[in-house]
Parts: structure tokens; C-alpha cells; sequence
DNA sequence: CTGAAAGCGCTTACAG
DNA sequence: CTGAAAGCGCTTACAG
């Protein structure tokens, strides 16, 4: 393979003048420019990626921290980022977590180690506190209670309660609540949104009424089977995903339970499958979310300061409320 | 940023016991081990990997190629090949190309610039001819009629022609197909099945059965009316991914049409949806395929010979043929 | 077991 | 506009 220093003999220059040519530095005489440009053609040369990445102290890539690429939420924000990324020439990481911590701490030392120039955290397990031992550009997906970060994120407080509010709007009043991960950051404000709408109506809050750990539509169609075991049932569930709603309305329609008749049913992502179902759903723009958060994160890069920005979401009526 | 010269100093050594020390290598003292490993401690030492991959040559990086990581199928691939390469400690780079040549020719530059050590093709619009012009270990999810590429894939013919096979005992003879693109490398290959198929039952070939440029559910709601409105209806279609067929479910459904009796459909994928919605469908493994690919890759790169892997698919029925 | 030194292939002040 | 030289931070024969 030939090197920088190939074509500065073959071309009768010195290297720094083929450096020059390569990165289009204006300083270059025509006559030496084409001489060089020939003596790459002809040398087939390609520039190694690495000796840049030493020399210049980056390597132009991001990486992206998430639990797993297979959920429609995660890959259709990984592709907002990947398309952003692509526009900047920009390479991407993967780092698939599972949310194991270990995993998560290994793409922070890659970080560390520069293997990449920033991170964007699309989910993760560690707490904002031990994620702040770390140096480095990171961006988070949620928002953060400590400082130190860029953040972009929706208003899930507001949007969960929106979300109760409409559902009591529409006269129910025994409702229940699905959530992915009873650590997550979010659950956490929504719970406490959920007792505070309770509490309004005059609802006593019942522990066995939030329900977690539920993520694929095989966990909506469990769901399922699990409120129709109740004694007392709720007659709405506000879900935390497209996904765990439409394995909870099939299983229901199924089993010949009426929705939203017998059981309404809100939802969040409005991802193509809430669309299809006629699932009523709160609009989170996971895609447009991916392209922002990789735009922050390379303001960051660049030394611009921390942000924080909020995303709309929007509450879309449809037919299982 | 301590380098590996300031750890030398500080623990009294040279930078060749300090490499040696971070490599494992086995002959060094213990004592200055110590040292060094105390100085490194101190000092706060983490790696540089860019000057390691300028020194070794390689980047402990592999490339995966797909058009989308939003569509469930290259989701589940790309799921399995993470957790693979995060199983070998090795990263993983994406290259989203929508299809787009030019962002093909992108990834395969990257390959000869060094920044990654090998890629995988998951699928491409590049021929195989172009893509024998560059170098480098590329292992291809699709079978190839060029040599000097590993490939892993299912036997699309023979897959394609039981799924045919298999509604013609059920006594289909209007049979329509519906593929993701004209041009895909399996497109022609299921066409030539079906047209041998058709023949055999004495069925002649109608080119608007070959429905084509499907891939979201969306897709399948628009081919149900398609369907609806020919004047002469298949009484079959074999869909070409999950996708699509629940989108063509969910509409017939929503239009009385009852599935399997007026409209059958037999689909690819075995994604969660299929099974959700009883559909029957050809089960391929995406998520081991993008293991076993990352393996065979791994297996390129190390320089050993090119080899092809052909995986097992299995048609599942349920309830929509 | 240990170290001096060359090498990986670029970039970039600095001096002209 | 041009080039000699130092620097980025590691690895690795080679000689001891």
C-alpha cells in the first residue's frame, strides 16, 4: 500500500505538499497539485484513516448507547441518527447493552480511549451520577437531574399526564398503567403523574394496577390475560408502547373483549403498527429525536456548551379510547 | 493526557516494558509490573487506539451495510450481529444506505481506508461484478454467482418454491407475489420459481401478479385494495415479509374480507407480528443469520478461506392459508 | 527479563 | 507557494 511518502517521490514534492493536496489546502501551485493527483492515481494510493486519527487527535465517530437495536423505538431513532450521521460523514457505533452496566461502562472507557468522540445514550441502566465519573461529550435521550450533560427528550411528565387526563376526559376512571422498566428514569415521573391524577379523581392508587417489565407484543397479549383475571378491572390502560398495545388489543379483539368498550386503550410511540391497528397514541418522533440528539452531541464535540432541549409530542385520537 | 512515555517515566522504565505490561506479555519482572501498573494508576493512563491501530494495522472494527435499521427483518440481523461482535470485543460501524450506491461505494472506501477490517453486506443495490472491484474480506447475507465472497443465506429457490408447493395443496391455483424490489438478487430467482410453478399447474403467467416495491405494513394495506380491486382475484398471495402481510391482514379484516377463505396468505419472516396475528409464514432466522455472519467474517479477516453457509428455514402454519 | 530505536502514516507549526 | 522536521502514541524486531 502506498503511503504519503510514495507519492511525494514518485510526484518529486515533499510530503507535506502531498498533505496539502489531500486535504485541499488552497496553498498548492497547479503544476505540483496535478503532479501529485496523477502520482495517487497511479500509486492507487488511500489514505490510512488511522495516522490521521492519531495525528489529529479524533476519529469521527459517534457512538450510540442502547439497550437493543430490535425494538421498532430504538431502531427508528437509531435511524434518524444514522441518517443525520451519514449527511456529516460521520461514522457509527453501535454499542448494543441489553442494559447491562458492564456494557454500558465498556463504551465509556471507548469513549475514554477515543475510539469515539462522543456518545449518545438512547437508554441506559447507570444512573446520571456514575455516568458522570466519565469525561467526554455525551448526550442523553431523557432528561437528567444533574448537570453536565446535553439532553434532549420529550416532556414525559407532561405528555403522561396529558395522556390520564384525556383518558378521564373520555369518563374512565379505574385506569392502569404500562410501563417498560420499573428503574427506568421515566417511570419514575410517571408514576408520581399517575397518583397525582388519582388522587384528583379520588382514585385510590393500587399497586397492582402498574404494571412492568412489558416491552413486545407478546407482552401485551400476556397483558391481556392478566386484566381479564382481575376481580375488579380497570377500563383503560394507558401503555407505555406500540408494541405491548397492539399484542393487548389483538389478544382482546381475539378473545372477543370489545375495545374500547370493555377496555379502552392509550398508547405511546404512533409507530406504523399503531397506525394500521387504529390505536389511539401519543406521538413521540423517536426518528426526529435521533437526528437532534446527533446534532447536539456534535455541537458538543465542537465545544459549543451544554443544551437541553424538549420535543412536542401529540396526542392522536383514533379509535381505542 | 498521560501517554505511555510519561508512565515509562514515572515508574522508572522503558516504554517497551510499559507496552509489555499493558499487552500481558509474559516477560516482565513482577516488580515492575507493579510499577508500572501504580504509574498507570496514578497518572491516570488510558490508551490511545488510534496509535494502536496505526501500529497494528487493523482497527478491531467491522462494517455492517443494510438500507434500513428500521425495518424489523435488518433490525433483528443487525441485533444479532451486535451481540456477537460485543461477545468478540469487537465494534461495530453502520452504514445506512437506503439503497443508494453511493453510500454503498462510502463503506467499501472505508474498507480500503482502513477504518473498519472487513464488512458485512446484509443487502445492496450494488452487483456483485462492482463489488468485486474492491478488496478486502466482505461476507455477503445473499448467495452470489461471483466468486471471492463468503456468503450466508437461506436457500431462497427452494424456500420460495415449498411456500408455493404448499399452497398449491391447498388447493390454490391463482396464486400472486408480492416482493420487497424488482431488482433484489432473490427477486429473480422467486419469479423464475413461480413461473416454473405456474406451469406445472397449468396456470399462465400474468405479470400484475407480481406485485413488487413492498415493504411496510402500509404496503400491505394498499396491496389489500390492489387486490380488491382486480377484476379477476388470486385466491393466494405469498407475501415476501411479515410487514406487509400484516398490513394486507389488518385491512381485510377491516374489510370483511375473511382471511384465509377469500384472500390466503403465506408470508416470510417469523417476525413476533406473524405470530401475534396467526399468520403462516417462512421462518428465516434473521437474528442467526447475522450471528453466524459475523462469525464467518471474523473467520475472513484472520485469513482463512473464503467459505458459504447456507441456513435451514422452516414454513410454519397458522391460520391465514 | 530489558531497553534503544525504528516504524506505522499522517498533520502542522515554523522558516523560508 | 514549499519543505525539513517534529509530533501524534503506540508496537516490535533486535541486541543484549
Amino acid at each position: 500500500m502506498a503511503n504519503i511518502k510514495d507519492i511525494a517521490d514518485k510526484a518529486g514534492v515533499s510530503v507535506t505538499t502531498v498533505s496539502r493536496v489531500i486535504n485541499n489546502h488552497p496553498y498548492v501551485s497547479e503544476e505540483k497539485r496535478k503532479r501529485v493527483l496523477e502520482a495517487m492515481e497511479v500509486l492507487e494510493y488511500t489514505r490510512n484513516v488511522h495516522a490521521v486519527h492519531l495525528s489529529k487527535g479524533f476519529s469521527n465517530m459517534i457512538g450510540v448507547v442502547m439497550p437493543t437495536i430490535s425494538l421498532p423505538y430504538f431502531a427508528e431513532m437509531m435511524a434518524g441518527i444514522a441518517d443525520a450521521a451519514a449527511e456529516s460523514g460521520i461514522h457509527l457505533s453501535l454499542f448494543q447493552t441489553n442494559y447491562d452496566v458492564k456494557k454500558e461502562i465498556f463504551a465509556l472507557s471507548q469513549l475514554k480511549q477515543r475510539q469515539v468522540d462522543g456518545l449518545i445514550f438512547c437508554s441506559k441502566a447507570l444512573s446520571d451520577d456514575k455516568l458522570k465519573e466519565w469525561e467526554g461529550p455525551i448526550l442523553l435521550c431523557q432528561n437528567s437531574n444533574k448537570e453536565g450533560f446535553s439532553t434532549i427528550s420529550i416532556p414525559h411528565q407532561a405528555a403522561f399526564r396529558d395522556g390520564l387526563d384525556y383518558l378521564i376526559a373520555k369518563g374512565h376512571k379505574k385506569i392502569a398503567i404500562c410501563l417498560a422498566r420499573k428503574k427506568g428514569m421515566n417511570s419514575h415521573i410517571r408514576i408520581k403523574a399517575y397518583k397525582d391524577a388519582l388522587e384528583e379523581i379520588g382514585e385510590t392508587f393500587k399497586e397492582e394496577w402498574v404494571i412492568e417489565k412489558a416491552i413486545t407484543m407478546n407482552d401485551g397479549k400476556a397483558l391481556f390475560h392478566k386484566w381479564n383475571r382481575w376481580r375488579e378491572r380497570p377500563t383503560a390502560i394507558f401503555v407505555a408502547n406500540d408494541q405491548v398495545s397492539a399484542g393487548l388489543i389483538l389478544e382482546a379483539r381475539a378473545q372477543q373483549v370489545s375495545v374500547p368498550d370493555e377496555l379502552a386503550i392509550l398508547s405511546f410511540d404512533n409507530h406504523e403498527i399503531s397506525q394500521l391497528l387504529g390505536i389511539s397514541t401519543i406521538d413521540i418522533q423517536a426518528k426526529e429525536m435521533g437526528k437532534q440528539a446527533f446534532a447536539m452531541l456534535e455541537k458538543r464535540i465542537q465545544g459549543q456548551p451544554i443544551e437541553s432541549k424538549v420535543l412536542d409530542y401529540r396526542l392522536i385520537e383514533r379509535s381505542t379510547v
